[in-house]
DNA sequence: AACCGGGATGACAACGCTGTCATTTCGACT
DNA sequence: AGTCGAAATGACAGCGTTGTCATCCCGGTT
C-alpha cells in the first residue's frame, strides 16, 4: 500500500515527529538524523499525505486560482503556471471561475476561505483589479496575490505581481514611430481592464516623447474582443485621413483589425502596420503572424502563486516578521517587442 | 470556528455517525430521525470536511480531469463542466494536464492514482483514445471515464461518453448538398483524433447518399489549427476545378480557409461557402460568424463527471451489481448544426 | 563529580470523519 | 405479555499527519 511517516520513521530508526520536523523543514534536527530521514524518504518515495496534513496541522496545503476573465488562453496559461508552483511545493490547486461583477462574489469568496481552508489565494483581472472584491479578500484576512497592471498596484505593492502595461505599450509605440509612422490609431481595450489604460497611456507618451502631438480622433474606445477590433478598424480606415498604422490593445483585436483592413482590400504592411499586445496563441493563429509584445503568463502566474506560498508558509513557520519580501520572486514583468510580419515602415 | 459533523449531532440530538449515515445517504436512518439531521444540517450550514473524508474513509473525494489538448477553449469549456459536476456533488478536482505522447505518461498515472487516491480520471482527447494510455488506467483499476469520439468507443461503451462525430459531419455536408453544392472540398484534422475519421467518415456518407462519387482530389489531410486551414483551402482553391464549398474539420480550420478566401479575394457566402465544426468561440470571434456543428462541450464534460462520480459512489456504497447503467446521465451527443453567415447556396 | 540549561527527540492527543461492531429499539408473531 | 429478528442507533477505533508537552542527552559550569 501507501508509505505512510510511519515507514519512513521506521526505516530512519526515529520517530514519526522526527520525520514530521525533518519534511517541514523545522529547526532542532542534527544534520545526522536530518540525512538518515531524508535517505530514508527517497529511498522509500515517500509523500506526505495532504488530507492528513490538511486536517492535522493548523495550515493548509491548498490555494485557490480565482478569475472570471472570458480569454480561455490566459486563463489556461496562468493556470498552467501556477500548477507548476504547486506541484513543485506539494500544494493542490482549487479551480474557481468567478465573475466579479457578479453581487454574490463576497458571500463566493468568504464560503471559499471559511469552507474550504484555503492557504492563499491568487486572483488575475480583472477580478483582481475590482476595489469592493479586493476589499473583501482583505476582510477575509487570507494571503493572496494580486496579478494586475501596474497602475492598479498603488495600495499594497505587497501582495501583487505587476504587469507594466505602459512600458510595454511605449516601447510597441516606439517602434512603430521609429518606422516612421506619424498617424498611429489606438484600439482600446474594456474599460473595466487597468491594463486598458496602461496601454494608452504608454501608448501616449511614446506620441509625446516622439513630439507628436495628441490626435484624439485616433482613438476609439472598445472592448478586448475580434468584433470590437473589427469596428475599430472600419472606423479609422474609413475616416478621412485614416492612420498608417494601428495599434490594437491585444491580440484578438489586432487579428479582428487585420480582417478589417483585409475586407477593405488594404495592403498589409505596405499601407498599414498593425501591432497586437499579449502575444497569445491567437496572434500566431493569425496569418500571417502578428507583431506583438510578449506577455509570459505563464512565468507570471509561476511567480504569483510562489509568492502567495511563500506568504502561506512563513506564516505558518517562523512568525519571523521579515518574511514578506521573498527574495528571488519577480515582481514586475514588462512585457517584450516581439516583431513579425505585421508591421513595417510607414508609405511614403 | 468551523461548523463540524459533532454540532450538527449535537444539535439534532443523534451520534455523529447517524449524522454520517444521512450525509452519505447510507440506509437504516429512520426519516423521522434522517429530517431531524437535514434541518440541523441546513441550520447550521453545516458542510463535511474533505480532508477528514478523504482521510477516515476508503473512497476518496477527488476526482481527477486529464487533457492533453492544446485548444484552450476547449480544455476551459470541458473544465467548467466537470467543475459544475464536482460542486454539486461535494467532490474535488484535480486538474492533470498531461501529454499522450511521452514515455512518462504511465509512470504519471500511476502515480497520480496511487497517491493521490483519486476516486476517478475524466479523458479527453486525444488523450482519451491513445490506446496504450487506457491499456495502463485499465490496469491501474481506477475508475474512469473517457470523452471519445464514437468510433473510439467500441471496446467498453461503459466507460464513455460518445461525441458522433460522423453523424453531425454528415448533417452539415447535407447542408451543404442541399443548398447545391456538388463540389466540396475538405480539410481533414490531425490524425492522432479519432474524431478526424469521424467527421471525414460522415462527410463521405453524405456525398454518397447524395450521389454524389468521391472526389479523392478534393480531402486533403491537415491539423486542427488555423495554418493548416489557410494552406489547405489555398490549395483547393488554387486548383483548376475548385470546390464551390469548404467543409472545415473544425473552427479553427475554417477561420484559416476563410482567411485564405480573402487573401484571394473569393466572395463569400457567394462564391464559396465554409461550414466550420465544434462552435467553439472561434467561430464567433470570426466575422461574419461561421455555420457550424455545435458540440456543447460543457455539457458533455458535465455528463462525464456525472458519470464518473456515480461510479465511484456506487463502488463505495452497496456493491449491487447493476450500478453501472446510471440513469439519465446521457451517453452519447451528437453536435448539431449551427447555420450562421458563411454558407450559401452554390453559385450557378 | 554533581549540576544546569538548552537543543534534540519522542509520546500522545487531536484534527473531522468513516468503518466496524455492539447495543438498543420496535414491530410482528407466538 | 413474551420472544425474536431485523432495523436503527451509537461507542469506539482508526485514517496519516501536526501540535503540545514531557523527556532525554549533551557539553559546559561550579
Amino acid at each position: 500500500m501507501k508509505v505512510t511517516i510511519n515507514d519512513v520513521a521506521a526505516k530512519a530508526g526515529v520517530s514519526i515527529k522526527t520525520v514530521s520536523r525533518v519534511i517541514n523543514n523545522e529547526p532542532s534536527v542534527r544534520p545526522a538524523t536530518k540525512k538518515k530521514v531524508m535517505d530514508a524518504v527517497k529511498e522509500l518515495n515517500y509523500q506526505p499525505n495532504l488530507a492528513a496534513r490538511n486536517l492535522a496541522g493548523t495550515r493548509s496545503y491548498t490555494i485557490a486560482f480565482i478569475y472570471d476573465n472570458p480569454n480561455a488562453y490566459y486563463v489556461i496559461d496562468m493556470q498552467n503556471g501556477i500548477l507548476d508552483a504547486c506541484k513543485a511545493r506539494g500544494y493542490e490547486l482549487l479551480i474557481h471561475p468567478s465573475n466579479s461583477k457578479s453581487p454574490d462574489v463576497h458571500k463566493e469568496l468568504e464560503d471559499l476561505v471559511e469552507h474550504s481552508k484555503v492557504a492563499g489565494l491568487v486572483l488575475t483581472p480583472p477580478f483582481s483589479e475590482t476595489p469592493e472584491v479586493i476589499e473583501t479578500v482583505k476582510k477575509l484576512g487570507v494571503d493572496y496575490v494580486r496579478i494586475v497592471s501596474s497602475e492598479a498596484a498603488q495600495k499594497d505593492e505587497d501582495n501583487c505581481i505587476q504587469v507594466d502595461d505602459s512600458s510595454a505599450a511605449y516601447e510597441l509605440t516606439k517602434h512603430l514611430l521609429d518606422q516612421g509612422h506619424k498617424r498611429i490609431g489606438f484600439l482600446c481595450g474594456g474599460e473595466e481592464h487597468v491594463s486598458t489604460h496602461g496601454r494608452l497611456d504608454g501608448f501616449k507618451r511614446a506620441l509625446q516623447d516622439g513630439g507628436i502631438a495628441p490626435q484624439q480622433e485616433l482613438i476609439l474606445k472598445g472592448e478586448y474582443s475580434f468584433d470590437s477590433g473589427v469596428q475599430g478598424a472600419k472606423k479609422l480606415l474609413q475616416s478621412d485621413n485614416p492612420p498608417t498604422a494601428i495599434f490594437a490593445s491585444n491580440d484578438e483585436m489586432a487579428a479582428g483589425a487585420l480582417f478589417a483592413a483585409r475586407l477593405m482590400n488594404i495592403d498589409i504592411p505596405a499601407q498599414l502596420s498593425i501591432v497586437g499586445f499579449e502575444d497569445s496563441p491567437f496572434s500566431r493563429q493569425t496569418w500571417p503572424k502578428l507583431t506583438t509584445a510578449h506577455q509570459p503568463n505563464n512565468e507570471i502566474a509561476k511567480c504569483a502563486a510562489a509568492l502567495v506560498l511563500s506568504k502561506a508558509r512563513s506564516k505558518g513557520a517562523a512568525e519571523s516578521g521579515s518574511a514578506s519580501k521573498e527574495a528571488g520572486i519577480q515582481r514586475t514583468f514588462t512585457p517584450s517587442l516581439v516583431e513579425r510580419d505585421y508591421s513595417g515602415p510607414a508609405p511614403s
